[in-house]
DNA sequence: CGGATTTGACCCGCGC
DNA sequence: GCGCGGGTCAAATCCG
């Protein structure tokens, strides 16, 4: 899994299309749909559950929307409790489908993989990133859906403080993508 | 040889 | 209190 084609094979509507008018139909139908998001914290009464409910309005908002796409980002509090009482840092959260074949999109920075977890209901494992720079404290995890084996699921935790380490073309190559599976807001 | 991955153990919060 | 699910550590391993 070293080095993989990034290519993002054109992706005929018709085979995304069952699942996001699925999602479009029974809100809480949706509810066991985006699990996804549901797992990656407890139910709490904020956090990712905000990012659900952005999912929702997305899927909802377009009749014509082109592939599944939901896009969020959130604040949660993560505590890093695992030192002695070190206090509780609040980091902002980004979580964003996408459609592709392989589960690490390479978007110019350089991760370590650090864990593996399998995920209840998920037949996929969850693979967790860190950023390698230097006190670089960012975050990623990535999970694919057993439902769709083609949606890809990555999750940012924190913010990069340092430039990209690679040709932004790549990025770039990626966002477009993005843009084009999602209804990106920023 | 050095850095990235693998992988099982460990830890912790939460629900029952 | 215990078990479960999720997140992280770290030693071993792999690979350039």
């Amino acid at each position: 899994m070293e080095h993989y084609p990034i290519l993002f094979p054109p992706q005929p509507s018709s085979s995304s299309s069952s699942y996001s008018s699925h999602l479009t139909h029974l809100p809480s139908n949706m509810l066991s749909n985006n699990q996804v998001f549901g797992s990656l914290h407890h139910n709490n009464s904020s956090g990712l559950l905000g990012l659900r409910e952005d999912a929702k309005v997305s899927s909802l908002e377009g009749p014509g929307a082109p592939q599944m796409e939901s896009f969020g980002g959130v604040e949660n509090e993560v505590k890093t409790g695992r030192k002695k009482g070190e206090k509780k840092v609040r980091r902002p959260r980004f979580a964003f489908q996408t459609r592709s074949q392989v589960d690490i999109l390479d978007d110019g920075y350089r991760w370590r993989k650090y864990g593996q977890k399998a995920v209840k209901n998920n037949k996929f494992p969850r693979s967790y990133y860190r950023c390698t720079h230097q006190g670089c404290n960012v975050k990623k995890q990535v999970q694919r859906l057993s439902k769709d084996e083609g949606i890809v699921v990555t999750t940012y935790e924190g913010m990069h403080t340092h430039a990209i380490e690679k040709s932004n073309d790549n990025f770039e190559h990626i966002l477009n993508q993005m843009q084009i599976y999602s209804t990106f807001g920023v």
